[in-house]
DNA sequence: TATATTATGTCAATATAACTTACCAATATA
DNA sequence: TATATTGGTAAGTTATATTGACATAATATA
């Protein structure tokens, strides 16, 4: 049995903090690769997916971001303006298209990858790889079931 | 000596994905709280920074938030205009000027909270106490080291 | 005391990322 | 054939932020 744990409202306070926090450095370490390509955070969250989820469908994509077809029509005209994605029809059901990063969008990603990917590294590399599981895992607790990766 | 921790890209970019989908349930749990009163995430997290810094003055709101004084004063114009916050001139220096919650202010922010604090109580609740002490000092670690609480 | 700096407020214009409503085309399925 | 699904798009709106400019009052400093 695990032991009990008693939590006091101003450390949930500062949980909430963190969490907001984390979020917004990770994502503004990004910026200065996404002014370079006149690219905001939008493109950075499709073309993050894009690159972990190869040949994801428009409706997929859409469920994933949670925001309108209208508002993902926009990101994905100003990177096929671009040229950094590639759409697929799928063959079975002709409607539906995969979209991919192209050889360009791989290299724009992973030039804003790579600045994420400094904060990440610090952050785990000086912390066991206990405290690193113990991480991931109470981190997937506190996502939407449905969402969980 | 601490093991060592063999990181793939794969899994930094599914911790980055993790981030981002533990802010954005946290901060979607409220919208109903925040609907009622025509608020937003921008006065939610105000909110948030006024009921754990009780006093706080109008440059360090700024600080915090990282956001322009432009946008802040928005905030706050609405805040004030549904009388929920009230300011104290600093004695000692009165260009300064303190901000805190008033009783109604309470009220709206711990009925946000406690939608918020239902997501964090089911993480950690069901996570031994080691876990969450591991998963606090990885997140906070993902901070910048100025911002840090 | 005169001047500079600081803390805060406000106006105007703009950008970004989202939304709603509405309608359309192509395709798939009951 | 009728209906549902997948995706595209136009127009208008909202929320949150920005930049630049200017204003006021109070404090600090030369």
């Amino acid at each position: 049995m695990k032991e009990l744990l008693y939590l006091k409202d101003d450390q949930i306070k500062e949980f909430i903090e963190k969490l907001f926090l984390s979020y917004r450095d990770t994502f503004s370490d990004s910026k200065t690769v996404l002014d370079k390509y006149s690219l905001g955070i939008a493109h950075n969250k499709v073309l993050h997916i894009l690159s972990t989820h190869k040949g994801i469908t428009i409706g997929e994509l859409l469920s994933k971001l949670k925001i309108t077809k209208q508002s993902l029509n926009r990101i994905l005209r100003d990177l096929i303006k671009i040229e950094v994605i590639t759409f697929k029809k799928n063959l079975k059901d002709t409607r539906v298209k995969h979209v991919y990063l192209n050889g360009k969008g791989e290299k724009i990603f992973s030039e804003i990858f790579s600045k994420q990917k400094k904060r990440i590294y610090n952050a785990l590399l000086s912390s066991s790889a206990k405290e690193v599981v113990d991480f991931n895992k109470v981190l997937k607790k506190l996502i939407n079931t449905d969402e969980r990766i």
